[in-house]
DNA sequence: TTAATCTGCTTAACACTGTTAAGTAATGCA
DNA sequence: TGCATTACTTAACAGTGTTAAGCAGATTAA
């Protein structure tokens, strides 16, 4: 017997769908193959006819997570918007994705390499944007002689690794009960401000 | 038939000895009891015998790297140095001990905390004495001068995180390849102190 | 209309994983 | 000598990702 009149949507998306939902709700370690299959009302195997293997259904997820972060930083950011504000909206979205979309971004950004392969091209491209983005805007805020910074490409990823280092220790549970979060967060992005701005302007920051 | 007396050592610390090189050799991922059984010469349930479970033993060796990174920092760290050295020697160490044992690292700052206990409180204490060196070295700044800063304890968290997503940015592979690794930690550094000691009053400045 | 093929899914199995229950050989002690 | 303890073992359970083989129904070809 096969399930597909249950399916009308078609198997490889109600597998995809209930991946996502379980990704949510149970997190990213109780997502196993048979634990989805049974969800969906298939059998483990079935799941093989439409992703090579789990890596492959990660992938998609994964890919699904890098489209909504991107779309969410490119919603946000203003390009009529000054460099500076458009640097710090770019930061404090990437936080805020990370924080709003814990298991997501233990997908995108946590899984340890040697447990998942590496992405393919094309989506390895994709995950790429949103640093692209920070890019261009570090290179704009550079010309325009409000950011003192040598390597736009370089800063950015040390800005964004910094970025990814203040989500992964709230995610992971590592940082200090004493702490507070949003003063926390506030201060990584006015310590990456201050990194990048050039001294004589640090006094003008207007935010 | 016993082996003890293949083990004068006593098995626990063969154990430990074993899951030690195992994991610094062949990796975190590939640890398993009963690899670790096989390499020993026991059988993987004698593991529990000494230890409660495999997160037990992870713990014991999380606790090894972070007495490892703490004696690291000590040692480099000279306190008839300048505040402003010292912080920097700390971030250097930090990373430098990311870098050169990244399975250790892995096992202490990078495991999803979903897959594994929390550690135990008084192995957690030992963890934190490299941010409470590095917070003695903020306030140490503060108070002669150097540093430009509000909240010690705070600043000290936010620091650590980046340094923690820079390591973790190299470790996990996710640095792009045109990206020089040592420019980029210079870099990681130089944003660091520049965010400390910075001329403004950062205090002011409103998010 | 019947036979062959193809499609979409299934069951069974393999080789792993952490972990527990039960059993066994050697030792020390009464 | 007999009992208890110590230090370990084998067997098993429930779970994992993954593959091979099979099966039922639809489609096509004769």
């Amino acid at each position: 017997m096969n399930i597909q009149s249950l399916t009308e949507a078609g198997l490889r998306r109600t597998i995809l769908d209930t991946s996502r939902q379980m990704l949510v709700t149970d997190g990213f370690n109780q997502l196993s193959m048979r634990k989805i299959a049974g969800e969906v009302g298939c059998s483990a195997t079935s799941i093989y006819l439409y992703f090579d293997n789990k890596d492959a259904l990660l992938h998609a997820l994964i890919d699904e997570g890098f489209e909504m972060i991107y779309s969410l930083i490119r919603v946000k950011v203003k390009t009529d918007a000054s460099a500076a504000d458009q640097f710090q909206e770019i930061c404090r979205e990437f936080i805020n994705f990370g924080l709003n979309n814990p298991e997501y971004y233990k997908i995108m950004f946590l899984i340890d390499p040697g447990n998942i392969s590496r992405l393919p091209a094309e989506k390895f491209r994709k995950a790429r944007r949103p640093v692209v983005m920070m890019i261009e805007t570090l290179t704009e805020g550079r010309e325009s002689g409000y950011f003192n910074i040598k390597d736009p490409e370089l800063t950015a990823h040390v800005i964004w690794s910094s970025l990814h280092g203040a989500v992964t220790a709230i995610l992971t549970n590592r940082m200090d009960v004493k702490i507070d979060q949003n003063l926390f967060i506030d201060l990584v992005i006015n310590h990456a401000m201050r990194a990048i701005t050039a001294e004589a302007l640090v006094t003008d920051i207007k935010i």
